[in-house]
DNA sequence: TTCCTCTAAATCATCTGATGTGTTCAGTAT
DNA sequence: ATACTGAACACATCAGATGATTTAGAGGAA
């Protein structure tokens, strides 16, 4: 049960051994790739690509010419659950619905139970701020909304729900992009001060119906524009 | 604002293509590196960063000396989710068994509806090895169990679920390792008969049921023994 | 036959040097 | 001041050689 990491591995490490021990910083560059593969004692191709993984793993990011630099991203991988490699797109956003509608109401009744004055706050803001970009027609509601669901994943207290929420939200809201299928709808405005309020008077079953109609027009509305196509 | 992709993530793409294009399914080899360079007319360190890439996403699984395979996990990051960096691990175990509760009797009902022959004769193969870990005392029944969620999140056919079950088991499996605090129950095997018999009849309700009362069996053990602490 | 050992082929790993492409910035002309 | 230009710099890509590891099969022993 040999453990042998590769020398590429070996080399990805010691180039975040480099950034801790450097006190890089967020956009700092670091040295260029002839400096960096003399200095771990390896092949260019082999720091190339050992940079390549990182960069995948957004820790770095590297630009042609510029340099390479410690990424903005924390890390934090894009589709980290492999989404975007379903085949069936179509099928894949229903899918996230599905699982949307089956997490959400349960988790806003939690939130209803647990939500704090400071996250009650926030969410009587980002439904305001969410009307608003509705009212003036820009685009940024979807990201409101994303913003919207996961205060009520905070507030249900619940670490591993706060933790999925956001990716099955983003993921749908790029999946809608490439597809532009759906829209906010004047519902939504008043289904999201529904929910609020419910949570606002810590009222579960009261947050855990207004959040199943929710989820129910989303997907009805989504069935029907499908059968549209 | 020109999206100019790198040959090297045009050559990643293409790869993903390839294996689409060529039903390659889990587990299959891809062409060695040379021809591959040659099929999509890249060089070699061009196309053995794009598979670094595609390897550091878990997409492919590169082994020295055997060759290059589509990873059998689905694209899925390890620890997609930063679980392990939360501090509370006895209240992220906690919130991981309640987030199982909303999932998985749902999806067992979904299973009922649409599992496949072929799922339940592997949901029974895997209900037996379970039986028969257990009889033997060896430690490999927690991995047969995150199998047999597994297997039942494939038969709900919701791809979403396929993706999310498997880490979620994997975490509670994982803080378990550390904590060695639950073990395997006669009332498990049984209960894995229940279920299994219920998805086998197609009976919906009866899977719901039968998986609640996993779910609700597995927090109260853990509750029992947390308190015991 | 069946099992083991050892070797050769197949495949990835790494290094090196040459050449291409994009970025940045200082110097210069307007 | 502004805009152009070119050199320096940094990453991108290719090609070829050599090393290390795995695997399968040949050949022999029990």
């Amino acid at each position: 049960m040999e453990e042998t990491k590769s020398l590429v591995e070996q080399t990805s490490d010691q180039i975040i051994h480099f950034i801790t021990e450097n006190d890089l910083e967020i956009g700092d560059r670091l040295p260029n790739e002839y400096e960096l593969s003399d200095k771990l004692s390896v092949g260019r191709s082999t720091l190339r690509e050992a940079v390549r993984d990182l960069a995948s793993r957004n820790i770095l990011e590297v630009r042609q010419g510029a340099g390479t630099f410690v990424s903005d991203k924390r890390g934090i991988a894009t589709d980290p659950l492999g989404f975007s490699l379903i085949k069936d797109q179509d099928k894949m956003i229903y899918d996230l619905f599905e699982l949307r509608y089956i997490l959400e109401p349960t988790m806003a009744a939690l939130a209803a139970k647990h939500a704090t004055g400071e996250q009650i706050k926030k969410l009587n803001i980002l439904r305001d701020e969410i009307e608003n970009s509705f009212k003036n027609n820009t685009e940024e509601h979807v990201e409101l909304d994303i913003k919207f669901h996961t205060v009520i994943a905070e507030a249900s207290g619940n670490v591993a729900l706060l933790h999925i929420i956001p990716i099955i939200n983003e993921s749908i809201a790029l999946f809608n992009k490439n597809y532009n299928i759906l829209h906010l709808k004047i519902e939504t405005i008043e289904l999201h001060k529904d929910i609020t309020k419910a949570i606002e008077n810590h009222d579960e079953t009261g947050a855990l119906d207004a959040m199943t109609i929710h989820m129910a027009n989303n997907r009805k509305e989504f069935k029907r524009i499908m059968e549209e196509k």
